[in-house]
Order: structure tokens, then sequence, then C-alpha cells
DNA sequence: CATGAATGAGTATTCATTCAT
DNA sequence: AATGAATGAATACTCATTCAT
């Protein structure tokens, strides 16, 4: 009958997902709101750990291709490529809200597949962050920084917006959802890379001057 | 019979609820953690909501106290005042790391206690922080920057290791509960304070030259 | 597997509500008794709460349709109609004793189904009583009385010998499930018709010999 | 602390099991309703039960108090006799609606203390009323009619408005708190006993003329 | 007497999942 | 491919009762 059941399962999972998380969320709240029987979930991803699953590698599968467009342009400059991966994940999350609330929160719990994830997709997004960095300090236009530390601070700046929407919005007063958003917090982490990341300009100057 | 069943329940849940969540951690795991009887919890928290609730409380009133100590200091100046506060919200969530791990996780669910939680303590957050960055800004010590997405960005970098603890220690390698990392953490955020926050030194040395 | 699931359930509830009363039957035990899984219960009637409003509907649906079956003989005159009203209601709780007492005890707590359940069929069944009643004083065949204290005392007759069983059975020894008893009780309350609502004979006679 | 714990429990009790049934109070709603300890409860009554059975005691020594006093008239005539049984019965559940209400509810209920009370209490009151019934047959008052019976009768009409008190005052109307109701009930049964027990009059008469 | 803490058995209900159709 | 019926395990919670203080 239905023509997208599965499609339309996981539109629902992830919509109920985000707003009651994933154990506050049972396989009928899901089926009811797909308009589907609550056996086909089983039936199309063998469990609810196989839906959630699924919601993983869809979200770090496509994650992973963004930050890799933006690392492909290494050659350009640290900074530039910097500036290219932060860009994408940042229009990436913005079109995906929901779906990247519900995984940065579900990625905050010890289990299994979360560990899964971390060795495959995390370490991987750590090699190419760590590679632009010590490509930039290499090259004279990063500061000589602990890499780690600074992968952290780049990844609580790109979450913030996305897991605590409702903060944003209710207390802050900001539509992470509108196109204006991501441009404003772009330009806000271009100024991170800037003022954190790279050698600091006038001290340049000041050298050439010297 | 027992002396602390109050006590030995509130740490097995908090430890619980970091590790599994609030709805993948049954009253009967706390229960047995605490090695308490399950009617206990009913009995001191009247349900497992409101031993939720209690959790809220504690953090927040906790949370709100070291941000008005180092608050108490802005007639020192907006720049020392700030690296107070985040001094002691860091050090405080250094040593309560499990619960402010799970803390900052279920701030992320669409619930009504979240909201009165929010429209409360998050309120009188953010108007402290406002206030030191508008002091600031009158001051010149600050740049004229937006004062929402300052304290975005400010909330990103409290939040992140403490929430993605297994990221942080797994993948990057650094273990949150050292010492040693609340100090390292805290010099890179006065970092980010000096960088992104403050009239950059230099152009203010340049100035004065000229 | 079972074939018969939700009637067997509602067999085993009706004997256990009569039995033990509404709340002193756990739904364990009805589902014990009808050898049926107790989450069967919650799935054909939501709750147990649900069971009891398809028990009361179920009663009601039929006794109104009895006393609507007597009443249809109003133009054959009051007393035949009542009569006829009475032994199909005798006849009606004479067949279902176990649902009948259960249903006329509940009636008598306080809860927002009785209250709903009063507001429909005792309504139209006092309409009906009243009908009948108005109907013989008009036309001599009733004596002018009260009509709603006539109702109570009916009622009163009517409901006895089924709510109090076991008074019946155990104190005054007549047993109300055999054929006999429906015929003596509809003649002794065919007597009450006739000694108090109807017009005296011998008056009558009296009246016409003078 | 409190000067009446006993009393006040009783009180609570009364008022809650008549209005939620017994199965339907926890010990907790009496002590919470008598502004007592829980554990008092069980202190005074031993447990629940022993609440119920005061509760049955309590009633049915007063009621068949009543109904001695009443007996005690039997020579005077066994229409005034009955009358006076009946006028007293109907005084103390005027004098006692929840009491009443609730005890004969809970006598639908097959169990221990209801089997336990048959047997005495209700065994007494059927003697006296069969005397009666027996007394009056003999004398030439009464019809010959089977007493068994007529007890049934009258336990119904001095049962059914105090039983179902909701449907009396919100479908009938009546308010049977009111001394009216009182003596308004009190003449209709005294009609009943007119009009089915007693010898007709007008029969009698004629029988006197011929 | 009176009480707060504590308990074990029991409550209704929900859950993810299975399976015959 | 899709479903309604069914289930066993688990859920949060309530209960009457006990007991040391």
């Amino acid at each position: 009958m239905r023509k997208n059941s599965k499609a339309a399962i996981i539109d629902a999972a992830i919509f109920l997902f985000n707003t009651k998380g994933f154990n506050g969320t049972s396989i009928r709240d899901i089926a009811a709101k797909a308009d589907v029987n609550a056996a086909n979930i089983s039936y199309y991803f063998q469990n609810k750990n196989g839906l959630l699953e699924n919601c993983f590698t869809v979200f770090f599968e496509s994650y992973l291709e963004e930050l890799e467009k933006g690392f492909s342009l290494l050659e350009c400059g640290a900074e530039i490529c910097m500036k290219a991966m932060v860009d994408n994940v940042l229009r990436y999350q913005c079109e995906n809200t929901q779906l990247t609330r519900f995984i940065l929160r579900e990625m905050t719990i010890d289990s299994q597949v979360v560990r899964e994830i971390m060795s495959t997709y995390h370490v991987k997004e750590r090699y190419l962050f760590k590679k632009v960095l010590e490509y930039g300090m290499e090259t004279g236009e990063f500061k000589k920084l602990s890499v780690p530390f600074s992968i952290l601070q780049l990844k609580g700046l790109l979450s913030m917006p996305f897991l605590n929407t409702h903060y944003v919005t209710e207390v802050l007063h900001i539509l992470p959802h509108e196109r204006y958003f991501a441009e404003k917090y772009s330009s806000e982490i271009s100024q991170w890379i800037k003022g954190t990341l790279c050698i600091d300009q006038h001290q340049e100057k000041m050298l050439i001057i010297i």
C-alpha cells in the first residue's frame, strides 16, 4: 500500500529520536507517526537498534563526505581548506538539524554502536583535521598549538548550536534553521580560525617590518 | 537499617544516567547499584522524574553559584572576571564529570523539566555572561561582537569536553578527569578570550605607537 | 494461536469482577483465568478501565433493549406494559446473574464512568418508566403516586435479588439461577404492581356497584 | 498529638470506602485524610482488613439494635411492629448514609468477612423479620405469603435508596439526606406493607358485610 | 504512643519482537 | 510485502506492612 514505507519510517524515527531521545521513543510511536505497521520496522531494520545504526551510518557517511570535499582543497592552503571543511559541515548540519542533534546526543552515550562509530568515523575525522592543522603549522599559517586541543575546540564550536537547538532559540533567540545563521556562524568560526589558529597578522607584519 | 539510602540512590543514579542515559536506566538498575529497595526511590523522590529533577537542581544550583562567584569580580575588569567565571565552571565540571555529562545531554531533550530549567537557570546564566560582555565592550577591553553568538561559542567550548568524554579520551587521548586537563583547557579558553573577545593587543599597541 | 482471546477475557473478567469486585481483581487474575497473556488485555481494551467500560456498555445496551421491547406494548395498557418490562428485565438478569451483580455493585461507586452511564442509560430508563407510570395514571389504571418514588421502589425490587445473590441463597435459601425463581419473583412483582401501583379493584367494583 | 486518632481514622475510612470502595482506597489515602501516620492504622486495627471488620461490626451492631427495638413492639400487633422496625432502620440509615452505602456494597462481595457477617447478623435479622411475618399471618393481619420472598422485597426496598445514592439524587432528583426523605419513604413502605403484606381491607369489609 | 524509613510483593501497563496468515 | 494477534520480559510505580527509634 505505502510506497515509501522505509523512508517514512526513517523520517518519523529521526523526528522522534530528536525530540524524545532514542530510548524515550517506542517502535509503536514511530510506526504511528510513519503510518506503518509496527512489525514492518523489525522487518526492514531487523530491530530497533538496526534503525539506530542505519541513522548513524547515513549521518556519518554524508558528514565525512562533506569533510573530505573540504579537505581536498588542502593544497590551496591550510586556512582556506579548514574554512571549507567548516563551511561544508555547517551547511550539512543546517540542512539536517534534527538528525544532527539526535546523533550528536546519542554519541554521548556509552554503547557498543557508539564505540564502533568512534573507531571508524571519528578516527577518520580526527585524521583529516590533524592533517590540515599540521600542514598549516608547517607552512607557518597556523600557530604551533596542541592538535587535540584545537580539534576539541573546533568540535565544540561546530556542534554546540545544533545540539542545543532549544537553548539557542529560546534563550539566545537565534534561529539555526535560517540560512542567515549558517553564514553568520560560519564567519564567527572563521574569526576563531583567524584569532586562535592563525599566526597573528600584526605579529606577522611586525616581523616583516623588522 | 541503611544509613545513607538517599545519597546512595543519587550517586548510583548519576553514574547510570551518565553511562546509559536517563531513559536507558531503569529504577531497578539504580536500586541494585545503590543496594537499596526500588520502592525507596519513589519514597524519596516521588517518582523517576523527581530523581531527575533533583539532579537538575543540584547541578544548576552549584553551577550558577560558581558563575556568580566569578561574576563578583566584574569591577576588576571584564577579562579577569570572564576568566574567573570560566575557571570556576571548568573546575566544577571537572569535579563532577559524570553529573555534568548527564545533565548537558539531558538538556538537549524536549521536555517539560528542560523548559523549566531553561527559563530559570539558563536565563540567569545568559544575563551574567551578557553583563560581562557588555561591560567589556564599554570599557574597550572587548571587541564589539554579537553578544548571543559570543555566548554560544563560549558555551560550546565549556561543554564540549565534558559532554563528549569518550570522544575526548578515546579519540583525542586527552583525560579530562586529571587536574592537568583543567589547567590546560583553561589556558586554551583564555586564549580564546584573548584572541576572539579581546581587542587585539598589537592593534592596541600600534594605536599607541601612532 | 488462541481463537477467542477477547471473548475468553470478557468471560473471565465478568466472573472475577463479580466475585472479587473490580478493584479486587488484578489483570493477572483475569489473564490466568482466561488462559491468555496479560498484555492481551491492554491490547484489546486499552487498559483495565476499558475492560470495565466494555462490560458496562454490553450490559446496559441489552438491558435497555429489553426495557424498550416491553415499553412497545404501551398501547395494550399500562399494567400489561409494565409487567412486560419487568418480566423482560428479570429474565435478562437471570440469564446474566454474574454480569448483573457486578454492574449493579460497580454503579454504586463514584467514578467518571458511572456518571457517564447514568447520564445516558439511566436517564433513558427513567424516561421509559415515567412514561408508563404517567400513562397509567391518565387512563386510571394506576393510582396518582409520586413517579420518582415509584421508580425507586421498582428498581429496588428488580435489583435486590441479583445484587445480593449470596444473601438470597445462603440466608433466604432461594436460588435465583433457577427458572422457577424468575417466574415466582415475577409474580411477586406483579402483586406489587397490583397492590401498590394499580387502583384497588375492590374500590373500583364498589364504585361500580354504587 | 492527635487526641482522637482512632475516630479520625474511622471517619476518613468510611468516607473513602464509601466513595472509592474498600479495594479502591489505600491505607495512605485514609492516613492522609485523617491527618495521621499510616503506620498508626496498622497499629490500631492490626491491618486494613481489621479496619473493614470494625466498620462491619459497628454498623451491624447498631442496625440490629434498631431492628430489635422495633421488634419489641410485636405484642402491639404485627403491622405496627413491622412499621416500627422499618422506621428505625430507615432513620438509622439516613443518619449514616456513607457507612450504609459502603457496607451494603461490600456485602455483595464474596469474602470470608462477609460470610461471617451473614451467618451472624443476617441470620438474626432474618429471624426477626420471619417472626413478625409469621405472627401477622397467624393473627390474620398479613396475607399468607412466602416469608423469604417477602423479606427479599422488604430488604430491596430498605436498601435501594442508600446503596444507589447517586442514582437517587442525580437521576430521580430525590435527596436522601434530608429529613423529609425519611418520612416520605417511610410512608411509601407503609403503603407496601398495607398493599402487599396486609389483608385487603375492602376484602375484609366485604367478608364482614356478607 | 507515634513516626519516618524501609521493604517485598504486587500493581497496571508498555515494550520490542515474533509469527501465522 | 505487509499485518493483526499474541507474547514474555521489563517497565515505573503502589501497596500494606514492619520496625527501630
